[in-house]
DNA sequence: CTTTATTGATTGAACGTTCAATAAAAAAAT
DNA sequence: ATTTTTTTATTGAACGTTCAATCAATAAAG
């Protein structure tokens, strides 16, 4: 089997082998010697292109995040209008891609949110990816609303669309999307409404 | 140091140097020996007053739950109108009680909900004390709107409230209830508004 | 013949649990 | 009031297990 340019091949493998893992035993018990089980390629070969058990955990949340990054701005992109209702809207469909809400992706990013609180890089990982979304709404919503209403109604949506994930992540049939959609739209709307409940104390 | 009577005592001792454990360095490393220097005792003592280290988690995990439970209980108590309003107001305030949000607890909340996914037994827990909070308010919505307009709404509130949880527990700083409470109380609000735009599809 | 890819047995550290030993308190006996 | 016995609480070393990492050996490809 031995070929040159294996080490694009087995990285990708490697990586969603360890999404698999987590996905059916929980980070704890995701051994490398499971994850290279599901590759199908023995466990020293993980400390071979990752350098170790750790270098692989955060190339695997390290592509979660730069994929969710990727379908927010995929749609943000196929915007025709620079409305802030359209954007935020964007943002809302981007979080909730298909590609990120299904079972194993959705578990592992829990598993790494939670593992980040006590591990310094996944948490820098994790920290930027949260400043992004929240910069993100905080801009579309600072369009129609003042400064601290906005970074106010930033947070609000920020912290519901990260609710339904967790949610999504622990419900056995999975999350549906297109209510987690639904729910974070309307909400949107609302917030929209100019009713100033939320301008700051 | 021996004396009769020191069952409760310790396992009281254990469950808060468990929480301190996990707050310190996570549930993946807070071994038996760590929670046992925590409490200042040996680290046998945990298998003789819980069976071992699950029971333990078991038992932490129990006691947070139901010290939830009992916050937002204790505040619907204090009510003496029967207006939806309020009695949802009360439930967004037991779930951001002081005792609840501090650091310790918080983060080992967390850690529980991430774990939940793949132990039974947490998952047990964590599923009574969600459908509790779940039928609790969908029963409140329930007087003032249609039955699954009333399911959406509760389910989107309690999605709400997880993520200003997951949020709380991640900053550094801690969660800001005082900030949480008004943000839930405030969309609780915007729900409250015939609007219709969440009638299911 | 050299390079790249891969294996799998081995190593050492860390973990939870067990259990014989110990010590203090309480109860019983003197 | 003492002393002895029983009960309860606790320790910490030992044990077996499990894990990540290492590395010499192997095999295919260039």
């Amino acid at each position: 089997m031995p070929k040159v340019g294996m080490q694009p091949i087995r990285r990708q493998q490697l990586i969603k082998a360890t999404m698999a893992a987590i996905d059916e035993v929980g980070l704890a018990e995701a051994t490398v010697m499971r994850i290279a089980r599901h590759a199908g390629v023995s466990a020293g070969i993980i400390s071979h292109y990752f350098g170790g058990k750790d270098g692989l955990l955060e190339a695997t949340m390290r592509q979660i995040l730069s994929a969710l990054g990727e379908a927010v701005a995929a749609r943000r992109r196929e915007l025709t209008t620079t409305s802030p209702r359209d954007h935020i809207g964007a943002i809302i469909d981007g979080n909730f891609d298909r590609s990120q809400v299904t079972g194993p992706v959705a578990k592992t990013w829990l598993a790494f949110w939670a593992s980040s609180m006590h591990k310094p890089e996944l948490a820098r990982l994790q920290l930027v990816n949260d400043r992004r979304l929240y910069a993100n709404l905080c801009y579309q919503f600072r369009r129609v609303m003042p400064r601290d209403e906005a970074r106010t109604c930033a947070r609000a949506l920020a912290a519901l669309i990260d609710g339904l994930w967790l949610r999504g992540a622990l419900t056995l049939e999975g999350l549906d999307s297109d209510e987690a959609r639904r729910l974070a739209r309307d909400y949107l709307d609302r917030l929209l409404d100019t009713r100033d409940t939320l301008s700051p104390s």
